[in-house]
DNA sequence: GTTCCTGCAAAGTATTTGCAGGAAT
DNA sequence: ATTCCTGCAAATACTTTGCAGGAAC
């Protein structure tokens, strides 16, 4: 995912490539740690000296609503936004907020198929996203 | 799940045995929507004429904290929360803000098993919670 | 040219904090 | 008696809104 896709990607939903919103999914993309709004502010701002708050907030909305980009589930009241669009599962650090991509293949077949055979009643499944929750291993180096 | 092995809760975990704060676990258990801290004190409300917010606020922080209720995780910036301590998961409607728990062994069993063959490289597994989306079947009556 | 985007300030909503009095152990 | 809990009011944190000017198409 780079931000040339993510313009095609503004462009197909109607929505106009701005400075502000390429700033804003750049931001998203570098900072591979599922940022808050106020992350992303702050990130754009040490390059761009001014970019105002509720334009990133508006920014965020839309473009959530137009599955440009994705919200993360968190325990948190403080949303993190996620540019990731493919299907795919998050591993949640019990120490501290990270928050890091997972994909696997294999694991999304088994559990579409176990769902296959044991349907829940009254539930029509639509997608199934897993929170792994655990701890990051120390790198010695 | 009930308001007296709750109280044997509080007790184990070194917190005074409390009307307001039994209130609030009946509360949570009668509203079995995963409520919000503002629907709790609606609930409450209706019976016992005052109860301050902050109070409400400051017991869910505290019983999250002991891990007597959970967090439900959600998109949203305000806070559920779930009396369940088991290992289960939710689902979770998408065209409603509704999120019901879902328990099934043999799928945790499934999950334990997968991921001791196929280990994630760096990190090491605690739990593991499905996020479930999608309808709920309307019922005919 | 039209429509949509952006910035600013102000308002809104959810949650937390400080402190004094009160209740549980 | 001591420690912890509760209520109130004020403060804080995150996010949204209204509107005027500006940029993308």
């Amino acid at each position: 995912m780079n931000v040339n896709r993510l313009k095609d990607k503004l462009r197909e939903k109607g929505l106009k490539v701005t400075p502000r919103r390429l700033l804003i999914l750049d931001a998203i993309l570098k900072l591979d740690t599922h940022p808050t709004a106020e992350e992303i502010i702050k990130f754009i701002g040490k390059r761009n000296p001014k970019i105002a708050t509720a334009t990133v907030y508006k920014a965020l909305n839309i473009l959530v609503s137009k599955k440009v980009i994705n919200k993360v589930d968190t325990e948190s009241d403080i949303t993190r936004y996620d540019a990731m669009t493919e299907t795919h599962h998050h591993l949640y650090c019990s120490e501290s907020e990270r928050i890091v991509d997972f994909v696997d293949t294999g694991l999304n077949e088994m559990i579409k198929h176990y769902f296959e055979k044991e349907k829940i009643p009254g539930f029509i499944i639509e997608d199934v996203k897993l929170q792994i929750i655990g701890k990051f291993e120390k790198v010695n180096k």
